[in-house]
DNA sequence: TACAACGATGATAGCGCTAACATGATAGCG
DNA sequence: CGCTATCATGTTAGCGCTATCATCGTTGTA
């Protein structure tokens, strides 16, 4: 056996981090830390001058919170989860917008995490934002891995599932895409059209486009009339659309309309149709989804479904934050709706 | 005086997070904590299968690590703050996801923030951003406020400046843009425009198009043009360009050409144009900037620059992780260029 | 055979902050 | 006047993790 010790252990040092910490400013203010702590996060809780000489000593020290130190004290932290499937598609970058702005507003900063349309990417980027402790999770979609539902059963914080309507985890704000798709099946069945090809990208991992098309099949066929579909490689771009609007032509067989999964796709096939010097909507109706100024520009006006993008993300923030601030929920689940815009292109 | 006492504090009971902690792992695989945090952190540094039996009591314990935890006790967090102005432009989205595609794949999460073109509120992001012990700074342009200088100027960690080139606090990715607005005056003067109009929006937040206003007006004027400016109030916007053309055509004076600070506006403009039925480049040509898709499908297709925004992002995002990794700096500065895409629009 | 070198693991002591409880002073009230 | 309520502040004890140094075999080397 090694003889004891009694020694004092010898003094170890830590890397010291220059930065000046919260005892430091406490004392620079004459105060004990907790008061200084108090001074910065619950600034009513401490008497207007001892505030003033706190914060004067921030000032002057330079000093900056550490947010991990005070994150794990408290065992929260200002943290909203966001996790979207994409950043190449505008809709989310404008939900995102809505989001950040509301919550930004409040004091909260958002970790945005890029699935990349990858439901097992989502599972690894839920687990890392819970290890820091989130207020939330907004999510896109419904439609989540077994892991990942079983790692958020145990989770006591607000979720929020964003863009589409359906059976939520909890909160849930979006629209219903089957009705969407529907909608405008039957605006193009009104215009005469009996024979629509629906073109999509990439729909196993854009479901929500699925849904569109089931809407739409379900419509046409209640009329009699069939439903094709095409579904190219590339996800929504406006070459993807010219492609698609190509494929039509060649394979023709009675197609009079395309009702594209989305306006960059639609776009872009009337802005090829252009080039060709073909007719919208005489050779080929053109029809789209989700209302992006654009469509709005070009001639003739594409027609389709304008969905509130930014008002969908401001409206889930302002549910999470109510939910935040007080436990009562007030309605769990939103409908923000659509709204068809008829232009010339059907 | 109060009366001494002796006896044991009363035991005080912390908000149990129910979460399991690394010690419930280690004790569950029958080691010390460290070796937990070691088989989770640095692999190699534990036997094969040790750390196999950490990983299966992980797995059954559904462990999440507090990263707070980690990060205070090792002053260090994967986040890379990302600072931009403005996310409603696809510019910065792209230089965005080359940023982040980069650095999640090394296991870096990003920190967005947002300053709405508010010099002060990039201030307040990069202060709360310190406060969680980032690992860099990326920054979207040169200009900050002093406060936020003064900030930095005590900050160890890399700091990557991207979008333009200059004076950088550290790293910078960007590309010139005085020289790209010389470059489209130079094209325009080619074509025989002798009197050229600028139009841009909101141009002192927007201050990278008033660089590449001062490289066309620097080439004009050495021409013995003149270089009259049009500022418009909102962001790039279709709407705006279209609004820039009718002013152009309204005021006229001889301006045969529109140099638009970037393609929104241009496009804008000239679907406006096609809408009016004037022939673009014969009754006036129009220019743009950035090199966005759409210029490239409109007819007549847009003349614009483009700048390799999503290269940016990576290029900033594989220096920086470079600088991380090794203290070895190889080039402080990058310059990404940009292009001159000649379309039918001049 | 002695000893440095290394590999695997552990004991200890914080990182910087805040929750929980405690204290003392002042105010309010019948 | 004694009692509780409220306010302003302080004391203590962690939050859950990792840096640092220590320990103990096992090799490799002279």
């Amino acid at each position: 056996m090694r003889p004891l010790s009694n020694e004092a252990p010898p003094a170890r040092r830590r890397r010291g981090s220059e930065q000046p910490t919260l005892k430091e400013v406490a004392d620079a203010a004459g105060v004990s830390p907790i008061t200084a702590s108090r001074a910065l996060n619950a600034p009513e809780r401490v008497n207007a001058q001892t505030r003033a000489r706190v914060l004067t000593a921030v000032e002057r020290l330079g000093y900056v919170p550490n947010l991990a130190a005070g994150s794990l004290a408290s065992a929260r932290s200002r943290f909203i989860a966001v996790i979207v499937p994409s950043l190449a598609n505008t809709v989310f970058i404008e939900v995102i917008q809505g989001l950040q702005e509301t919550f930004e507003a409040q004091g909260y900063q958002i970790l945005l995490g890029n699935t990349d349309y990858d439901i097992d990417r989502e599972y690894q980027l839920i687990r890392t934002f819970l290890g820091w402790s989130c207020s939330a999770l907004v999510t896109a979609g419904l439609r989540h891995s077994e892991a990942c539902r079983t790692l958020l059963a145990n989770w006591d914080k607000p979720i929020m599932e964003v863009m589409e309507l359906g059976e939520a985890l909890d909160l849930n704000v979006g629209l219903d895409h089957t009705e969407a798709g529907r909608c405008m099946a039957r605006h193009l069945l009104e215009r005469g059209h009996r024979r629509v090809l629906f073109v999509g990208a990439r729909m196993s991992g854009d479901y929500r486009a699925a849904m569109r098309y089931a809407g739409h099949r379900e419509v046409l066929e209640q009329a009699g009339c069939d439903a094709p579909l095409l579904e190219l490689d590339p996800l929504g771009s406006l070459d993807a659309g010219a492609e698609g609007l190509e494929c039509a032509l060649a394979h023709r067989e009675g197609i009079s309309a395309i009702h594209f999964a989305n306006d960059d796709l639609a776009t872009g096939a009337l802005l090829h149709a252009q080039r060709r010097g073909l007719s919208v909507p005489d050779d080929m109706a053109i029809a789209g989804f989700n209302g992006l100024p654009l469509g709005q520009h070009v001639t003739p006006r594409l027609t389709t479904i304008r969905s509130p993008r930014q008002h969908m993300g401001q409206l889930a923030a302002e549910e999470v934050i109510r939910r935040l601030e007080s436990k009562r929920v007030l309605r769990r689940q939103h409908d923000v709706g659509f709204e068809l815009l008829i232009g010339e292109s059907t």
